[in-house]
DNA sequence: CAGCTCCATGATCATTGGCA
DNA sequence: GCAGTGCTCGCATGGAGCTG
DNA sequence: GAGCACTGC
């Protein structure tokens, strides 16, 4: 590729250089990537009488004469132009050089908005290209439109980059012929070529079609590369068919399973069953019953002679899957652990003492097990709960701690498909979509305004009487811990002094010290406080079953797939569950985001309802992951394409068609994920 | 809160009604 | 590295919406 | 006209 310093083209110095960096481009085959954000067809010339009000459009005209007038302190220039239908006149502000720019008798091509004044035809500040120019950038085609930055305009940059591609010329192939042709795609100098400056529409969507392909093709490729690495030398255990224990504990649990839990479980436990060690994202949405089935796969490592291990990101959702696991196993003669931070000095010794000597058969904790110290006999199976919060290198640090263990990493943000493809493409992926039955379908509404809020706080005041329990969520402050904080505080204190006044509240954020939190969170949990006013912090689950409500303050200022996790707080119960969305704008716009959760308790939908809505960069924080940025390709739009790259990368990878080709490409561009995979 | 980018606007003319 | 020359591109301002 | 790249010292 191109790694020339822009500086090296033609018309750009320092200067410039530096305005580029604003944009990111540092290179001249940046700049080539710097893709248009849109597009306007100017490609139709008009004569000057058909020019309607109103209308942007471009013609092509003779130049008559210039003038400047002064009026209040500001210039306005004129330039007369005509052509065999008529005059029109084109006016720029605070321009003077503009009246005389152009000598009279110049054939000039004129592209604006049309005003009708007067008689007058009128265009305002109009792009003006000189008819006779050997290429035409900024007239008579589809016209490129850049992002721009201060001090580099549409003209500069459309020159340059046209200049870039045409020293460049021809770009290198990066996709083998055979992919080109069995996918039918440009070749990737004309696809350049036409995103850029394009002959047509259709032109530029192929051209688009093609460039997106290749991102995609490659992030697939680095994927089902990594995936190879993974298997290729790497054996685990092969665990036997479902035994005694298995079948003990399925019939011990309090309910059965769903079909979806079936299936996934079966999923798993075909992994287990071969020496390919596992790695699989089960996906469910909140209360899909994910944990019963990881159950499932640690009592059947257990029952192969091996220790499991479940990590949980925060201590009190361990202390909970331990308080609902531990009896489970018992009963089993099985020998369950638990270890957090707080557990310590002779207690921890001892603990590990035992999971060392294999007394122990599951370990369920949280980023305390991560500790060097923590030793298994032999780990077969790590079980990571609530995956995202963690990072890829906490995950592997894990898997170092047994020879080859299994892996299952659960989610309950649901992600779509198309995510699942790029984020976890090396994965295999189980998903639970139904919920357990029995289970009663949470009641989203939309409120705004003082009124509204008074009477959610009434309902909820009720609620609390009746014994049951609630959530308030504050406003998240974007990135500022402190005033996330301080809006809770404060909604605190008004709610106590006010609608509240008289109910056990508590106050939860991310700001107070780990201790302080627990206990709020534990008396919550065991009904000593009724409502817990909180931030953000709450989303990933606590369990309370007696929590019916959810009120959340200013929700539009959440992304949905959060208010959706939120949501899921309540409801885990056999009562009836509320969730209020209260807003601050006007009562008759409800923002569309919100409707979305109101219309459907899915998170799937949500979920990609949101990618579409804001983004993928938006979505779950991604960048974190180390997924290496996409400059054209869209995962909410281009599903399509995604299926077909993916295909094309397996099958390029898998047979090791024209991997010449592409494992150094590969390399070049995937430095930097693999480093941080590979490190990880 | 700040810093940026993006987008629209800028003037013309003529008329009106109340007050000196 | 510095000064001179000859290019090309070029408004200013305020509000709005977005991101760090 | 300003700012910038480029040329010649």
């Amino acid at each position: 590729m191109i790694e020339k310093p822009i500086t090296s083209l033609k018309g750009v110095g320092e200067a410039l250089a530096i305005r580029f960096q604003r944009l990111g481009i540092h290179h001249v085959n940046d700049l080539i990537e710097h893709f248009p954000q849109r597009y306007e067809d100017r490609s139709c010339l008009l004569t000057i009488n058909q020019l309607c009000h109103g209308v942007f459009a471009s013609f092509s005209a003779t130049v008559e004469k210039g003038d400047v007038q002064r009026v209040r302190g500001k210039t306005i220039s004129r330039l007369w132009v005509r052509d065999e239908t008529g005059v029109a006149v084109l006016i720029w502000f605070n321009q003077p050089y503009r009246a005389t720019a152009w000598k009279r008798g110049t054939k000039v091509i004129v592209y604006g908005k049309v005003n009708r004044f007067r008689e007058l035809l009128q265009v305002e500040s109009p792009e003006v290209d000189l008819a006779d120019a050997a290429e035409l950038l900024n007239s008579t085609r589809i016209v490129p439109i850049y992002p721009l930055t201060q001090g580099l305009g549409a003209r500069t940059l459309r020159k340059l980059i046209a200049g870039a591609l045409h020293a460049e010329q021809p770009l290198s192939e990066t996709l083998p012929a055979t992919i080109r042709q069995k996918y039918h795609l440009l070749d990737r100098d004309r696809a350049f070529q036409e995103i850029h400056f394009p002959t047509d529409w259709a032109a530029m969507q192929a051209a688009k079609r093609r460039i997106v392909f290749e991102e995609l093709f490659y992030l697939q490729c680095a994927l089902a590369f990594l995936r190879h690495q993974r298997l290729d030398d790497r054996r685990s255990v092969r665990h036997s068919p479902d035994g005694a224990v298995v079948q003990q504990l399925q019939a011990q649990l309090p309910f059965g399973l769903t079909k979806d839990q079936q299936t996934a479980y079966e999923e798993i436990a075909g992994d287990m069953e071969s020496t390919r060690p596992m790695l699989r994202l089960l996906q469910g949405d909140v209360g899909s019953g994910k944990t019963a089935v990881a159950v499932l796969a640690l009592a059947k490592t257990i029952e192969n002679g091996l220790q499991g291990v479940l990590m949980a990101p925060t201590e009190i959702l361990a202390e909970q899957h331990y308080a609902t696991i531990a009896p489970l196993f018992r009963r089993l003669g099985l020998a369950t652990a638990l270890l957090t931070g707080h557990i310590k000095g002779g207690q921890r010794r001892e603990l590990l003492q035992s999971l060392q000597t294999g007394s122990i058969h599951l370990l369920i904790g949280t980023h305390a097990l991560l500790q060097p110290d923590v030793v298994f006999q032999k780990l077969g199976l790590v079980v990571t709960d609530e995956q995202h919060r963690f990072g890829v290198g906490q995950r592997a640090m894990l898997q170092e701690k047994g020879e080859v263990p299994h892996t299952l990493v659960m989610s309950a943000t649901p992600i779509p498909r198309t995510m699942a493809l790029t984020l976890y493409g090396d994965m295999d992926v189980s998903v639970i979509r139904q919920l357990p039955p029995g289970r009663q379908p949470i009641t989203t509404a939309i409120r705004s305004g003082q009124a509204a809020r008074e009477k959610v706080y009434k309902f909820l005041v009720t609620e609390a009487a009746a014994g049951r329990q609630g959530y308030v969520v504050c406003p998240l402050v974007e990135d500022s811990d402190k005033l996330s904080a301080q809006s809770a505080t404060e909604v605190f204190r008004e709610l106590t002094s006010t609608f509240l006044r008289g109910i056990r509240c508590g106050l939860l954020h991310g700001r107070m010290n780990a201790v302080d939190k627990e206990n709020v969170m534990r008396d919550f949990a065991e009904g000593r406080i009724s409502v817990l006013i909180a931030t953000t912090v709450i989303e990933v689950g606590i369990n309370v079953p007696k929590a019916t409500m959810m009120i959340i303050e200013d929700a539009d200022r959440f992304g949905l797939a959060q208010l959706h996790q939120l949501r899921g707080r309540v409801g885990r119960g056999s009562e009836r569950s509320f969730c209020v969305l209260l807003h601050d704008d006007d009562v008759s716009v409800i923002p569309e985001r919100l409707k979305v959760l109101a219309e459907t308790n899915d998170g799937f939908v949500v979920a990609e309802k949101d990618l579409l809505l804001r983004g993928p960069g938006q979505f779950l924080g991604y960048r974190q992951h180390g997924l290496p940025e996409m400059k054209m390709a869209n995962l909410a739009d281009d599903c399509d394409i995604l299926d077909e790259a993916r295909q094309a990368a397996l099958e390029a990878m898998n047979r090791r068609i024209g991997t010449d080709e592409i494992l150094p490409l590969l390399q070049q561009r995937f430095d930097r994920f693999f480093g941080v995979l590979f490190a990880g």
